[in-house]
DNA sequence: AGTACGGACTATGTATACATGATACGTGAC
DNA sequence: GTCACGTATCATGTATACATAGTCCGTACT
């Protein structure tokens, strides 16, 4: 049984596909905050019935993606500023938590990762490609989260990221915000490197509070 | 408009009502965790057709209290020892931000409702009354949890305290831990008195980690 | 005897059709 | 002219019926 090896996903069942895609388009922004999803039309868009559609629409409810009301229907959840500060606030709460239990175990496989994600997000950038930079940066990001007997704890970071994601894309238009996210990211590295903890969780919380200032200041410009 | 005042609640969507119903009985334990949830045994139980209790079934997949596989169907979420330690701990490190958020802003009226559900608790626990104690108990810590400006912070230790649930029963069914719980619930209420919101926050992780300790211990006898 | 194949059964997944509740617009009365 | 009521329309909510995947058990073959 060695097939060459192939990322082989048969197409899951309806409402996974359905969940997957609509997900996407709500966290990479393609669907805007605030738009109503009405089920039939989901559902046509998808050649799915509408069945399949309401099940997504419900997890990604769960998921805080969507804000729904009875027989008023679903809206892409729409944050303001107070949101998006309480959700930064959980970020740094959580996040130090988990690199406090992730940043000693760090292999060197990991720092090499790393090193190779800021390239990948300097390649994405020249590239303009918004996509690939917050792939990037996030994967950078749970390099330093993620790690085994805290699955829940990545989880809730997951999810963090996945509801402020929308947002968060403007930030990356920004060429300078882009250049500060780097050489941010590189004092990262080389604290990560060095092995010394307190310094990285000292230097993602200042990398938040830039982040958060720079969404703060774009939001109450066009406040939708 | 002013009809004799009532609590009326007209059944809501038929999701929703077994959404409660359902969600009720796995946090009170009357469904063990583990159990096989059937659609169609659910749907007859409730006298509604399987379509409604689908999507209820799916929400308490996102809430953690079920896990689905897709063809498999749906079980009761069972937690092992690890898991209850993680759950602690996130409790621990969310419950710290909350308290420290609202212990300042703690009114009279706020500490009077804390010292009757103390003794909520102990008329309870005289009467044997498992169900009233956990609820009393929840009514009174999140006292101490909830303020604005937080409402998803408070959200997520909702969720916490509803996936451990149906295990912290058995930890109110003794009588020695119920004492102890008591003794410390006055403690902690005489700090919050007493405005010392770090001596609060302290007396807090005790509790929890005596708890913690008694669920390890009662689990491993029992490693279901 | 052990294993592998195949078929029947069961529960889940999906589609279609119907019911109900909500919104919007128009009409009438004050 | 404004407000209130009623009706039409549409989207959501629900039920029934059908399709499909997964499991279990029996049989046949090695």
């Amino acid at each position: 049984m060695s097939l060459p090896k192939r990322t082989f996903v048969r197409p899951p069942t309806a409402q996974e596909a359905v969940l997957r895609e609509l997900r996407d388009a709500i966290i990479s922004g393609a669907i805007a905050p605030g738009t109503q999803l009405l089920q039939e039309e989901v559902a046509e868009q998808f050649g799915v019935s509408r069945v399949p559609v309401r099940e997504a629409l419900r997890i990604l409810e769960g998921e805080g993606h969507l804000t729904h009301t009875a027989q008023r229907g679903y809206y892409v959840t729409a944050l303001d500023i107070d949101d998006l500060v309480e959700i930064y606030r959980l970020r740094q709460l959580l996040e130090s938590a988990a690199v406090r239990h992730t940043a000693g175990r760090l292999t060197e496989a990991n720092l090499t990762v790393m090193r190779e994600l800021i390239e990948k997000i300097d390649e994405a950038g020249a590239a303009d490609d918004i996509g690939g930079i917050a792939r990037a940066n996030r994967d950078f990001h749970f390099v330093l989260i993620d790690s085994p007997g805290q699955a829940r704890l990545v989880r809730l970071i997951h999810q963090l990221w996945d509801v402020s994601s929308p947002y968060r894309s403007h930030y990356f238009a920004g060429k300078e915000n882009r250049e500060r996210l780097q050489k941010e990211h590189r004092a990262i590295l080389r604290a990560a490197t060095a092995g010394d903890t307190e310094k990285v969780i000292e230097l993602l919380d200042l990398h938040r509070r830039n982040a958060i200032a720079e969404l703060a200041a774009a939001l109450s410009e066009q406040p939708s």
